[in-house]
RNA sequence: GUCCCGUUGGUCAAGUGGUCAAGACGUCGCCCUCUCACGGCGGAUUCAGGGGUUCGACUCCCCUACGGGAUACCA
């Protein structure tokens, strides 16, 4: 018997041939220069925004180039698997603008490179393995846990490499005999490649693999020396192996994925040339980080860190586009710089490039992303923005929903105080702090929240609203309105302009500013606010007189 | 333990042998100003450490330290 019979034996009757795959499979016709790029989680259903950091450097590529960006779902491990996890990652990605052209849907596969679910390519896979055998590269391995187990003790005792290889591979040079035998006791086997590298050489005879790398430049490692399992017991071939058979087949250009892949990149060089495939061009991304509770950088855990799923952001009610604008700034360290120049460009026109990616894992900031989200609302329409808010109450604030519901124009006032002059305000920043910021508008949510300042005696506060509501006038305009307010100053014994009262604070009993706080806290109820004047105007003369008058200090 | 990757201010970072070492966020001060926000001006805070190579190193080489990752029939 030999490697070919041997194969045969393990893997009769296939569905394929590799001749039949390669058929199936045809070249894609794209303009030159397309990249074609996949993400391929496993479905567990959670993404953070460390998986969303990645997704988009698969996304821009392929779409900034006319190609295809397509899901394939990882499902090699039963164990992994949560129902419904593939309608919740398209949902995640879709909500931050991500889309696929092609691969697992919500309706099924779309496209002629499928299947696109790895648990239902194992016969596709079974044919290259059955090459793989037959060409020797590959063998059946009967090692149980136990066994294993006792070899990584006993290397770990002599100080050596973990892992079956060399004179470890105890079963790589099994005689046809001896296989045979396994196999009529029924041995469970996996199947593992005959790795061609050695690395008991001397030093400076330990071939090494150059792999041009799209982030990090040039890399350069020891090749592959482990026998790694490339079909698992129960048939189904591990990350390296349906890796290496899909990425060719579906014609994948650019494989963008995290950096700790790094380490197995030579087990993937061997594989690609074991079965003869072009290498695909690796970008291996750096991590997201997070600061740990003992102050050192941490990779972004998905049970640790809650609170970076992307659930949270659409939880406190982040804009999609301020969040892609801010992995932007992370992902490329010239989109600051390109936005600064292009303010009103869609983030799209932003020519993308691995090359300004950086290769160090970036620390979260949500400061930054406070402030690119501010920058990025400014622009946002009025109309959208309440349509964003809206949608975001429905599910997070139900009270506040069902008040702004109806009060459409209204609100669409209201965001819009301060946006249209050449200085724009830029306050609002996330949905749930926009509620929070406006809320005051809506009596339902009004309430005077804040102190008195201490300049300001009950007795005269009583005074200042009571002449206010004397002289209000809702068609003053703006600066008729404030010399209305410098006038009650005045006849109250306050400074009419601040600088007058920081001059001679004796004089006084405070300044006009103490004056418009009074006025604030009656018609907002707290003593900051965008303009009284604008928000006046809004609120209407009725609701402004209301106000006025019920305030009680 | 071994292997791989990385290290410029509090954070994100530009930089590729000769720069007063950009810029942004944050922070502090000032200005504008009825408060806040915006905006403007200015300050403070950086090349992990040590050896080389060189006329000259943030840039190139080596060592150390630190951080991250891998070391599965998980991805």
């Amino acid at each position: 018997m030999d490697n070919k019979q041997l194969a045969e034996q393990l893997f009769p009757q296939l569905k394929y041939t590799l001749g039949g795959i390669q058929g199936l499979y045809p070249r894609r016709n794209l303009p030159s220069g397309a990249h074609v790029t996949r993400l391929g989680p496993s479905p567990t259903g959670f993404i953070h925004l460390g998986n969303l950091y990645g997704a988009f450097v698969d996304e821009r590529l392929a779409h900034q180039s006319d190609g295809i960006f397509y899901l394939r779902i990882e499902d090699t491990d039963d164990k992994r698997l949560v129902a419904g996890a593939v309608d919740m990652i398209i949902d995640a990605l879709d909500f931050f603008g991500i889309h696929f052209d092609e691969g697992a849907s919500k309706t099924g596969d779309i496209g002629a490179y499928g299947p696109y679910a790895q648990s239902r390519r194992k016969e596709i896979y079974h044919a290259y393995v059955k090459q793989l055998i037959a060409l020797g590269l590959a063998y059946p391995c009967f090692l149980t846990e136990d066994e294993i187990q006792e070899i990584h003790q006993y290397q770990e005792a002599e100080k050596a490499n973990p892992g079956i290889y060399g004179i470890y591979a105890k079963h790589r040079d099994l005689s046809m005999d001896e296989i045979q035998h396994h196999l009529s006791q029924g041995h469970p086997y996996t199947i593992r490649l005959k790795s061609g590298g050695n690395h008991d050489l001397p030093q400076d005879q330990i071939r090494y693999i150059q792999v041009e790398d799209g982030i990090r430049g040039s890399l350069s490692m020891p090749e592959n020396n482990q026998d790694v399992v490339i079909l698992k017991a129960n048939g189904m071939p591990t990350y390296h192996f349906a890796h290496v058979v899909d990425d060719h087949l579906m014609g994948t250009t650019h494989v963008i994925r995290g950096e700790e892949w790094l380490s197995s990149l030579p087990i993937h060089v061997e594989l690609f040339e074991k079965l003869a495939f072009e290498l695909p061009i690796y970008c291996h991304t750096a991590q997201l980080m997070k600061l740990d509770e003992n102050g050192n950088k941490r990779k972004l855990s998905k049970r640790k860190d809650p609170e970076l799923s992307l659930g949270y952001y659409k939880e406190q009610g982040y804009h999609p586009l301020a969040v892609r604008e801010y992995l932007l700034t992370i992902l490329n360290s010239n989109f600051e710089e390109w936005r600064l120049a292009n303010p009103e460009k869609s983030s799209e026109e932003f020519p993308f490039t691995t090359e300004k990616m950086s290769s160090s894992g970036a620390l979260f900031d949500m400061n930054k992303l406070n402030d690119v989200s501010k920058d990025t609302l400014a622009k946002i329409p009025a109309n959208l923005l309440y349509d964003f808010l809206l949608n975001w109450a429905s599910v997070y604030q139900p009270d506040a929903w069902a008040t702004l519901k109806n009060a459409g124009p209204y609100v669409e006032k209201i965001l819009d105080i301060g946006r249209k002059d050449e200085k724009p305000r830029k306050d609002l920043i996330s949905a749930s702090q926009i509620f929070d910021f406006i809320q005051y508008f809506f009596d339902d949510f009004f309430i005077i929240e804040e102190p008195l300042p201490p300049e300001v005696s009950s007795e005269d506060a009583a005074e200042i609203l009571k002449s206010y509501g004397q002289t209000y006038d809702p068609t003053d305009n703006q600066s008729r309105w404030f010399e209305k307010v410098r006038t009650i100053a005045a006849e109250l014994g306050y400074a009419v302009k601040p600088k007058d009262f920081k001059k001679n604070p004796d004089l006084y009993k405070g300044h006009v500013g103490h004056i418009s706080t009074v006025i604030r806290l009656a018609l907002v109820g707290r003593s900051q606010s965008p303009d009284l004047w604008e928000i006046q105007q809004i609120l209407g003369k009725e609701k402004t007189l209301e106000r006025i008058k019920k305030a009680a200090f």
